[in-house]
DNA sequence: TTGAAAGCGCTAACAA
DNA sequence: TTGTTAGCGCTTTCAA
């Protein structure tokens, strides 16, 4: 239970004053110091096991050394990737990060910021943002540097990485296009989050380019980004009746989840139905019959947010308001040519 | 960029001194104030959005709310539900967690110790736990609170939650048995963690008692937890030339290498070889063949962890040294009976 | 080049 | 029941 060495006990020890022992301990402003009571002074902090206590130093200069992460659900298998890229430039940094999952409930993202802001994190990496999200849009204005990844927030000027939807949806359409492909469906994301807008607008788009005839019947909106919601659409989408050949969803879970009800229907993927996905999580290329997807690099975007966050910390104005990264085709086994 | 209310101008504000608003703020010691003072003050409070300061009150307090939890990798896709099970404990109680990653590298864990203790975390949850972790022991001793999940440190007094591993082994030994194998090779995990330790134990006592022989060729030691490790040992395995009907590997994902490896000599699971894994981890049911796997119980594990570590931290003495959580054995396709 | 002193926001004796 | 006071450990301005 000893107690932690304090400045002031490395002070008593050299015979100098604490603020001269800060002066010392302080790594980049140069000092004015002797190199001779530097040396010593930083000989005994060695010594005597001296660790800085952040919390006082925070008090003193409001800054933490700590920044908080909002994460939908660290157990959607995306996201840990994206966790590992910002702990890969905020580490080396010096940052510690405080991380949350808000379950895509505003109410408890309310509260997680919270928490957040009760410990003075220095800034905030939002990947759960809502595309209406007027709550950290007024945490930012207040002061507090925030940066969004994957997700955007509509008409608001804080800086967000996301990869490049319309480009993926594109590549998507033409390549099953290609494949034959002239009656497409899409499951699109909730509407409530700017990934599952840009999809579907992309998905669109692209097929007014392709003179791909898109009845309403077509196209089923999902509640959530998950296997539950891909089933329920794609439940949807049969009983309708209109004929398709492949559908397109707007993320690997929601494919994952439409396979599985064709497979109910009797439909097998891709000899009776193509399916296609969106960002690649990991393990799915050992899950049959191996989705074809669009690649979104998930470490990058989360060096790039911390490394955006960072310079907003920093450096406030020369941030970007939008980073785009591009993205991959990755096919896989579950696209096949379309049925005569 | 307007500054945070704090107890001051709600001091101001209403009148009273500021220690008259700390203890009309204070939510569980009850205060001997004025209902209506412990009103005027609160209202004072919500309408000037007041938010305390939690830095301010650790740094007199020394108690910041706040724990750190330690995880090889939050990639690996077992850790995820564990942190939720944290979580779910800690959030409802007002703790937040920083979380790093170690990749079970003693030099990295001690660094990010010490970024832990830095910032003054009122206990440390750690999933990365060598067998032999020094550090970490030192750490408890000189005062922070330490549990340790999934694996245990060797000969010390840290509390701990582990899954049954020996139990486990034993179901699943059992099982390979009754559906007819008798040479029974084993992909041992890395002998730093008390997992593959244990694992190994359970292999060795169980296959006594059914009178298994097992010779020195039938283990190889893996040096990490992963499907790469799984691949090398199987390589190992089969050049040794001992025929074998099934492979027990000490986790799913070097069950996942083994199986590929198997493939890539033109071998089928379960026809030709069968193998078995440990853990359950998420997706693996559609990965084919579907490993025959022991299920521990992810999120419970967490919420365990954490219950202790708030134990330790409250009211430390009446925490039990180990908890073994029970384990369940879940069977699919991967094996097989065994060829005469 | 170094020391003195004040204060970040909060809590907790101790007094009144 | 409430106010006064001191101080947690650190940084930083001002003096010397």
């Amino acid at each position: 239970m000893k107690k932690p060495t304090t400045l002031k006990d490395i002070a008593r020890e050299t015979g100098v004053h604490v603020s001269t022992v800060s002066r010392a301990l302080d790594m980049n402003g140069r000092s004015s110091l002797t190199e001779d009571v530097i040396q010593r002074v930083r000989d005994t902090a060695l010594r005597m096991g001296y660790r800085p206590n952040r919390l006082a130093s925070a008090l003193r200069t409001s800054r933490t050394m700590t920044v908080g992460i909002l994460i939908p659900d660290i157990t959607n298998t995306v996201f840990p990737p994206i966790v590992r890229g910002m702990e890969s430039v905020l580490e080396p940094l010096g940052y510690a990060a405080i991380i949350v999952n808000t379950d895509n409930l505003p109410e408890r993202e309310h509260r997680l910021v919270e928490v957040l802001r009760e410990r003075g994190v220095d800034g905030i990496i939002h990947a759960a943002a809502l595309r209406d999200d007027p709550y950290i849009v007024e945490v930012a204005a207040q002061g507090t540097p925030v940066v969004t990844v994957n997700r955007s927030i509509e008409g608001s000027d804080i800086p967000g990485v996301v990869n490049d939807e319309a480009q993926g949806i594109r590549m998507m359409m033409q390549h099953l296009y290609d494949m034959g492909h002239r009656r497409i469906a899409h499951i699109s994301g909730p509407e409530s989050f700017s990934t599952g807008q840009a999809r579907l607008r992309g998905f669109h788009d692209m097929a007014q380019e392709l003179h791909l005839e898109i009845p309403p019947q077509a196209i089923v909106q999902s509640d959530q980004f998950n296997e539950a919601e891909g089933r329920r659409c794609t439940e949807i989408l049969l009983a309708r009746g209109w004929q398709f050949t492949a559908i397109l969803c707007a993320n690997d879970r929601l494919a994952l989840g439409a396979i599985a009800t064709l497979r109910a229907h009797g439909l097998r993927c891709p000899e009776d139905i193509s399916i296609t996905g969106f960002n690649d999580m990991p393990l799915l290329d050992l899950i049959p019959p191996g989705l074809t997807t669009i690649r979104i690099q998930q470490f990058l975007v989360g060096q790039v947010a911390a490394r955006l966050l960072i310079q907003s910390i920093t450096d406030p104005g020369a941030v970007p308001i939008e980073t785009v990264l591009p993205v991959e085709l990755i096919r896989r086994g579950s696209v096949a040519g379309a049925r005569a």
